[in-house]
DNA sequence: TTTTGAGTTGTTCGA
DNA sequence: GTCGAACAACTCAAA
């Protein structure tokens, strides 16, 4: 008698409760099914980060970690017949295709169990609710209510023995995929991320509400990437976690927030929880479209981002609000292909918090800043950047204008002299423009 | 049911 | 340069 482990986005052994279920059922075969249908539409990056933290956990089962290719609605009921296995654990998994997956996979499976224990969320979707039963749509009560619902403890550790895992059962090759050439990789794996919060922790969480904001300084966590595979759980963080350690918190909370929006309105990774956002008429300009995604539109604090955004397959925060403010209010082209651009290149793209990050700045979302909220990309610069480090690393151009110079290249002498792009439009009057187009959705109905 | 207070992340303008 | 008000009205949550 055996069980199935099957792992998807909870690549660890660490506070792993279905882990723990697995093995109460017996000699655990691990598994991570390749498929095609989430394979083939993830950016070369995502993909290049999953292979290493594969091989990180595989490390972590002394090279059994189970590899199977193909649609999960077959090959985990034939993984089952093949292994003597007599159930199949899994961490839920609340995102659309996910649910719609495993409920397939779970008829295929027949009198087999597919046993959820445990998802990626300290809380799960679902769980905090209104007193009438409905979900939240704003953060602040949702915070309030999932703070007061409280979480697990961590789960115990598997026995450190290895005599819990199966061994022998046929696998296909370890995947591998190359980085898009020249993109700066971080380091995988369940024991890189708590090193990483360890170090966190250490040094930065305690000027985290100041320094968060800035990207020209590491003042984020970096645990991103961790938390989207599951290298680590965000259950572990909060038992770390103080009473002053508020802000950072709340980060971890929308994080849930996200998911559980997501969740109690799937269509959303694709429509505007505002429809009418979706019947307003939107720019359809590819080479604006161009501009912005590879980071020339002139503005220096948005081209810095989107050229982090290649070079490392992550952007900062702030950043990522300013670009999509200009992609959304001052290019007037719709959320969806920002987002869309955003899941092809980030390491650490997970589907609810790009989705309705998106929607929040652009005023479609939850929490839907008011309209008039446009971010000025050289404002925003000079306030988060002040001495410009930040946009001199990702753009060469701008090397010889010191201090916040770089910020506003069209004002220095020299601020062209290196080939840097002129401004493909002018802020203030898109700015004007924005207000007005949104201001034609108050003449809308809701429908 | 009605009422009341509040809502991540901003910018501009005028004093 | 700094500061407060204005920028719309609406929806949400809870009393």
């Amino acid at each position: 008698m055996s069980s199935v482990m099957w792992f998807r986005r909870d690549l660890r052994t660490l506070d792993h409760p279905a882990l723990m279920a697995a093995i109460a059922d017996g000699p655990v075969v691990p598994v991570f099914v390749i498929d095609p249908r989430l394979w083939d539409s993830s950016g070369d990056v995502r993909l290049a980060y999953l292979c290493a933290s594969l091989r990180s956990l595989n490390e972590s089962f002394g090279g059994n970690l189970v590899i199977r290719r193909g649609d999960p609605v077959e090959v985990i009921p034939a993984l089952c017949r093949e292994a003597g296995a007599t159930s199949v654990h899994v961490s839920a998994d609340f995102a659309p295709y996910g649910m719609q997956r495993d409920a397939q996979v779970e008829a295929a499976l027949g009198d087999f169990p597919l046993v959820r224990t445990g998802s990626p969320y300290a809380v799960a979707p679902g769980r905090v609710t209104k007193d009438d039963g409905t979900a939240y749509r704003v953060f602040t009560p949702f915070y309030r209510a999932w703070f007061r619902h409280g979480w697990r403890a961590p789960a115990e550790a598997p026995d450190p023995s290895l005599s819990w895992i199966a061994s022998g059962i046929a696998s296909d090759p370890l995947p591998e995929h190359a980085p898009p050439a020249g993109v700066a990789m971080p380091v995988a794996g369940e024991s890189t991320a708590w090193d990483r919060w360890e170090e966190f922790r250490a040094n930065a969480l305690g000027d985290y509400s100041e320094a968060r904001n800035r990207p020209d300084i590491d003042g984020t966590s970096f645990l991103s990437h961790h938390l989207k595979w599951g290298e680590i759980h965000p259950r572990s963080l909060l038992a770390d976690l103080g009473e002053s350690d508020e802000v950072y918190r709340k980060e971890i909370c929308w994080r849930e927030f996200y998911a559980d929006v997501l969740h109690q309105a799937p269509s959303s990774v694709r429509d505007s929880l505002d429809d009418r956002f979706d019947r307003m008429k939107w720019a359809d300009d590819d080479a604006a479209y161009a501009a912005w995604a590879e980071g020339r539109t002139g503005y220096p604090f948005v081209d810095a981002g989107m050229r982090q955004l290649r070079a490392e397959g992550w952007m900062h925060n702030r950043v990522r609000m300013v670009v999509a403010s200009f992609l959304v209010k001052d290019l007037h082209l719709p959320w969806q292909r920002g987002a869309r651009e955003f899941m092809s290149w980030l390491h650490d793209g997970d589907i609810a918090s790009n989705t309705h990050g998106w929607q929040w700045t652009a005023g479609c979302g939850t929490d839907a800043s008011p309209f008039y909220r446009v971010f000025n990309p050289v404002m925003q610069g000079l306030k988060f950047d002040p001495n410009g480090d930040y946009v001199r690393r990702y753009i060469p151009e701008l090397a010889q204008l010191d201090g916040a110079r770089a910020h506003e290249p069209w004002d220095q002498p020299d601020g062209y002299a290196l080939g840097y792009p002129e401004r493909i439009v002018d802020h203030k009057a898109e700015r004007e423009v924005a207000l007005s187009d949104y201001s034609v959705l108050k003449e809308m109905k809701d429908g």
